[in-house]
DNA sequence: TTAGCGATCAGT
DNA sequence: CTGATCGCTAAC
């Protein structure tokens, strides 16, 4: 399916949920990293207090979510590096927040990225997770995943299916009309899951299925 | 669970 | 300059 048919022609909540279990790839400096998303957040544009693009606010910073779909929005904060994705069509300002996967290509270098830390630690937070890709600059802003070394595939083969879809009120988000509205979307029981206790965890990740770990060389990211 | 850290930008 | 922010970490 093409990038811009995936990220438009519905609501941006649902191509949210839609992400989780899908392969998120970038091939670093370093290496080939990614894992399988297991935390997403919509951002509704203009009427939508959270969102950057709240009441058609506008700047350099943030022109990528005015971006054709499958633009990619990466910002600062705190001196960490996050990245969204622009969803609906160029001049709608939507978007979905990654924030997290579990790590499945290359664990090493993460790892590395990382300083070390365990593999639980890696990528379950926005933050964490650009981190481990090695993300240290806003290179990658206004790229498009269809044609950039970071990519998500949409091919139905490569999405893990997950049991159950969690929701809850986005994180970071404390005041505002819509600082409650359930718009943070996770694959339940998954450890990279951010904030989620361990008693929560479950053995199958909350996987019905899970998808192949084996990429074939012609879709990787660059190609 | 909570306080520092920390970079950027919008608003005074 | 000040405050707030789509977080992370180490400390209690």
């Amino acid at each position: 399916m093409a990038y811009q048919d995936f990220f438009t022609g519905r609501p941006t909540q649902e191509i949210a949920q839609d992400l989780l279990g899908r392969p998120l790839l970038y091939r670093s400096p370093a290496g080939l990293v990614g894992g399988w998303i297991v935390e997403t957040e919509a951002y509704l544009g203009q009427a939508d207090n959270a969102a950057h693009a709240y009441q058609g606010h506008r700047s350099a910073a943030n022109e990528a979510l005015y971006g054709p779909p499958g633009t990619i929005y990466i910002y600062e904060r705190r001196g960490l590096f996050m990245c969204d994705i622009a969803v609906q069509d160029a001049e709608v300002p939507q978007g979905v927040l990654l924030r997290g996967i579990q790590p499945v290509w290359g664990l090493d270098v993460m790892t590395k990225n990382r300083e070390g830390r365990p593999v639980g630690e890696l990528t379950n937070g926005p933050g964490k997770l650009f981190r481990a890709f090695g993300v240290r600059d806003k290179a990658l802003n206004l790229h498009n995943l269809a044609d950039a070394p970071l990519t998500i595939l949409l091919g139905d083969d490569w999405q893990s299916q997950p049991r159950q879809i969690g929701s809850s009120a986005r994180v970071g988000v404390r005041s505002g009309g819509w600082h409650d509205r359930p718009y943070r979307f996770f694959v339940a029981g998954n450890q990279w899951v951010s904030k989620t206790p361990k008693r929560s965890w479950t053995t199958d990740q909350g996987w019905l299925k899970e998808a192949g770990r084996v990429l074939p060389a012609e879709i990787l990211p660059g190609k």
